[in-house]
DNA sequence: GTCTATAAGCAGATAGAC
DNA sequence: GTCTATCTGCTTATAGAC
C-alpha cells in the first residue's frame, strides 16, 4: 500500500511549471508522469478524466495562488501605491523576470482551449478585478480603474509573449517599471 | 505526373492559418495533409525537414506579408497619422478584430520554439521597426519612438491573448483604438 | 494509491511506384 | 510532384495485481 509521494498541491504545483514550460499539447503523460514521480497508470486515480482534467483542477489551483499573491496585498492596511507595489512584485517573480511563461496563455493556446474556456474566462476576470478594486480604492472613476485594470494584464501577457520571442526580457522589466507609475496616475481632463 | 495542385505561396497561406488555429504542437500531419490537399508524402517533397521546416518557411512567408502590410503604407506620401491608421487597418484585419490568435505567439509558445528562435527573433524585429520608423518620421526622439513601438507591439499581442482567453473581443478594439491616439502623441515635457 | 503490463491508435517519417 | 503502403516509436488510456 504506497503511501503518496506527493502531496495533491504539490503535484499541482509540478503541472502548473511543466504546462508554463511545455504547454499543454507539448506535456505528454510521459513528461507529467517524470515531474510527479507517479506511474502513468497513478495519475489516473488522481485525475480519472486524463490530462484534460489535469488542466482543469491546475487553473482552479493557480486561481488560489493568484488570490495569495493578488488578493492578500489587497486586504492588507498599506496604501494603494504601496499595494501596487507589492502585487507587481508578486507578478515579476512568478515570472521570474519575464524568463518563464503564463500558464493562462499555455492553455488558451492549446487544442483544447475550448473546454477551459470557462475556468480561463474566471482566471482572467479575477486577476483583471483585483486591479480594478485597487483603482477605485485609489479614488480612479470606475470606468478608467477597469480600462487600466485590464491594459495593465494585456501588457503583461503582451511582454511576456515578446520577451520570449525575442529572446530580451528587458521589455518586461520595461512595461512592469511603466506600470507601476501609470496606473495609480491621475486621469486626464477632458 | 501529377500538377502541383497548390502554389508554395498557397500552401504557406494555408499552413499559417492552421497553426494560427491549433498552433505548433496541435497540427499534426494529417492535419497539414487536410489543409494542403496533399498526401502526407508529398508534403516531404516541398518540406524535406518535416514539420519544423514548415515553420521556418512559414515565418520567412509571414515577414513577406507583414513588410506588405507594414512597410508599403510606410512608403506612401502620406502623413505619419494617416499611415498609423492604415497600418492598425491591415492589423485589424490580419487578426479578424482580435478573434484570430497570432502565429509569432504560437511558435513561440511550441516546444520547438528553440528552433524558431532566430526568425521569430527577426519577425518580431522587423514589426517593432516599422513602428519606431514612423515615430521618428512624426518627430518623436528616437528613444521615445523605440519604446512605443515595443508597447505597441505588446500590447496587441497581450490582447490577443487576453481576448483568446475570455472569449471577449472588446479589449482588442479598445487597445487598437487608445494606440490609435497614443503612439503618436506628444511626448510628455519633463 | 501505486505498480507492471498491455492495448489500440496516431505521431512523424520513409520507400519506391507512377 | 504526387501517390500507396509501410515503419517505428510514442501517444493516451485501461486491466488487474499488490
Amino acid at each position: 500500500m504506497p503511501a503518496p509521494l506527493l502531496s495533491k498541491s504539490d503535484m499541482l504545483d509540478r503541472l502548473i511549471d511543466l504546462f508554463r514550460e511545455k504547454g499543454f499539447d507539448g506535456a505528454s503523460m510521459a513528461d507529467i508522469s517524470d515531474v510527479t514521480g507517479l506511474g502513468k497508470s497513478s495519475l489516473y486515480h488522481h485525475f480519472p478524466d486524463g490530462k484534460k482534467e489535469m488542466a482543469v483542477q491546475v487553473l482552479a489551483h493557480l486561481e488560489k495562488q493568484l488570490e495569495q499573491a493578488l488578493f492578500a496585498p489587497m486586504r492588507s492596511s498599506a496604501t494603494p501605491a504601496r499595494k501596487l507595489h507589492q502585487m507587481l512584485d508578486g507578478i515579476d517573480a512568478f515570472y521570474e523576470a519575464g524568463k518563464k511563461a503564463c500558464l493562462l496563455e499555455r492553455l488558451t493556446a492549446s487544442v483544447e482551449a475550448k473546454r477551459f474556456r470557462r475556468p480561463l474566462g474566471h482566471a482572467f476576470a479575477a486577476w483583471i478585478d483585483a486591479f480594478e478594486t485597487l483603482g477605485i480604492e485609489a479614488g480612479l472613476p470606475r470606468a478608467v480603474a477597469k480600462a487600466r485594470a485590464e491594459d495593465l494584464v494585456v501588457r503583461i501577457e503582451g511582454a511576456l509573449v515578446v520577451c520570449a520571442g525575442t529572446g530580451d526580457t528587458a521589455i518586461f522589466a520595461r512595461t512592469i517599471r511603466e506600470l507601476r507609475e501609470s496606473m495609480l496616475a491621475s486621469p486626464p481632463r477632458r
